[in-house]
DNA sequence: GATGAATGAGCGTTCATTCAT
DNA sequence: TATGAATGAACGCTCATTCAT
């Protein structure tokens, strides 16, 4: 009541660093369980001890179990959108660096670190949260495949690659990005059976840029 | 289960068969619920009304829950086996062929039938039931990983595919094929956004086979 | 199944037995509970435990406590209107009777047994039970009152009684009874200062007949 | 609470007024969420909301819930007695008067203000609270029933009255009055079923008199 | 004195599992 | 073999109570 003036509008700072600071702490605490076990093998009892509070604070802040999965998708998907876009201007004139640039910042920024286990627990639980499922669609992947669809038209267009159908070009191109993350989540963290990456990255690229042409030219550059 | 005598097992035909498809039309049964809306989130009430008998019918035929889930995917497996076997020996000399005939057999055969819920079910389930997803790898995966790379070492040594990395070509394969799976069992059943499985096969083994070196166009250009 | 034919309709009688008898078992020990403790404070572990059955029984005959407290409330309602309009029916020519009657009977049939709690019950939870509240109006005290009204009424066309506001002669009428029946499962339960109904009545009914003007009447045959 | 010195007594004025206002606001928000919800479904939020005060301020002022019950009920009975006291003084001399008033006044200065919900609210408690509900028998019921019983009994003793029994006669007078004011806080607000105070006190006053055999119509007949 | 974030015990509800019939 | 009534452990959610600020 006293420090309610304008200036001293700051309340003491540990306390409200922490209180702004939580939804994040829960989220994640709660993306990573709902990837390892599924959401409703999950129990918030989990979600709390793994973020280190009570079962009561998760109601502080989310009114149902099923506002903090929205609040999970919702927050992991910002950032993946925000890193794809930044990608797409960085390289925006050569397509193969633009390729190039979206699998493996892909796999960097997002397949690679926590953000990764949201495809799985999307494609787990999309037909149970149908109005999530249509959000995350609509956010970010029909906005992804976009992305890639309009880097592989603007390389057939300047006839780097090969006439290729781009219709599914982007499905195609995102399969194995996915089912490397995937992978991880699920065979990769439970039977010792891990894709090594950067070889299944590599395997992949260069399987594609061959497959839309784009290969032959270095090639022939070195004759 | 087949420990029957031959004599006594030629009991009144029409109850014989039903008691006998029992275990399966629960599977059925399960594994589509099991794939509709996860594991943990389905109920056996729910199993037991699809598949036309009580609750307690249910617990004459598996032990548990877990047992089902088990004998789902065992059961799931069989076929998924035997019927890339056979694909194997029909096409067993064209290499190009052979790829083809995975490629688009795999996807009448398995993907777009009742089993091609399994690998969503199993990914999702994989973290949760260790020995089960194990099992799966070992004789599921493993071995159907092991054709593909075989099919294509055989394209290399043949010359009719450029030298790849066969390590994970296998794996890079598969990708596309498990993710329209996945998708027709997640977001394609939930927001309309269902991918047109022909194209994007086709979309594919085109890409493929250019990536392999092995497509007729680029060829021709090369003349 | 083999049973199904009509006439072995009937299944095995005591289970089949207790099965119908269940409900009757459960709102019993809830309305004794619910007066007692009010309806929020009752724990439905309470209302199992006293009715002998496990929490889990309960939801198998009431969809939610809520359910439980409208099966309570209806279920206790239906004898009370059948007795009311069998005593209307039994002495319909004498109103002094008649009110005699409604006074003693209601008490022995009503306020004094189990039911006695119900109107403790709807008092205390009328306005967070709305629609339940609107039902027992409807059914139970409009009812009631007419029947009060119609035979004062009739008294005072006979020239039994004299010339009264009969508008709200069914609440006053009431009152006193429901005191009683309120008393006793407040009060008279918790501070030993029960009321003595018998007296409670003879008074009550003395005061009432005199203040309609019946009672000089008989003084005067006495003369 | 009292125990400041004179001296220091003498602060700021409508900061103190403040203070010492504090437990009334909120007993009196307490005191209207109780009689409308009953004890167990008022949350302390809602009566900390309802008070204008934050959820923790109410431990200042009471130590539990249960605390704040026994101060709502207090509370409301020391204005209920100095009314009651009051008007005994008042009408000291004649018993019709004296019972007019008691019936008039006790509903023109309880039961149709907010102590009026005391009655309802106790009823419903007694038995969760029974020292409550002892305190509050002793206090206030053995209280106000010997101030009519008295009142009776002298205008009996006068002649204006006849002979009736003044036992439990307190109980008779007070039932309807109550009942008016259990109404008022259940169907009557609940299910537009209201009662119209004035015609039922009238009524009852009426029927009361005639009753006691102190009304003026009977007598001229009698002549 | 006043706040409101945090707690955790407890309740309503669900559901895998059992068992008498 | 098949049923479905019954169970009870467990989970989502609430809310009285505490305490650092």
């Amino acid at each position: 009541m006293a420090e309610k003036s304008p200036v001293a509008a700051q309340r003491s700072a540990p306390r409200r660093r922490r209180k702004e600071a939580r939804p994040q702490e829960l989220t994640a605490a709660a993306l990573s369980l709902f990837v390892e076990k599924g959401f409703a093998a999950t129990r918030l009892d989990e979600v709390a001890a793994r973020a280190g509070v009570s079962k009561g604070t998760l109601y502080l802040y989310f009114d149902s179990k099923e506002a903090l999965f929205k609040a999970v998708i919702a927050e992991g998907v910002v950032p993946a959108i925000e890193a794809g876009e930044a990608m797409l201007e960085r390289h925006a004139d050569d397509p193969v660096t633009l390729l190039r640039g979206f699998l493996y910042e892909w796999w960097a920024l997002i397949g690679s670190t926590e953000l990764g286990g949201i495809p799985k627990l999307m494609m787990s639980e999309a037909r149970n949260f149908p109005e999530v499922a249509a959000y995350y669609h609509e956010t970010v992947i029909r906005r992804g495949l976009r992305l890639i669809r309009t880097a592989v038209q603007r390389g057939v267009d300047m006839g780097v690659f090969r006439r290729v159908n781009t219709e599914l070009i982007g499905n195609v191109f995102m399969a194995p990005l996915l089912h490397l993350a995937l992978w991880r989540h699920s065979f990769g963290a439970c039977c010792g059976g891990d894709l090594d990456a950067q070889r299944f990255l590599d395997t992949w690229f260069d399987l594609l840029m061959h497959g839309l042409g784009a290969a032959p030219a270095p090639r022939e550059e070195a004759r």
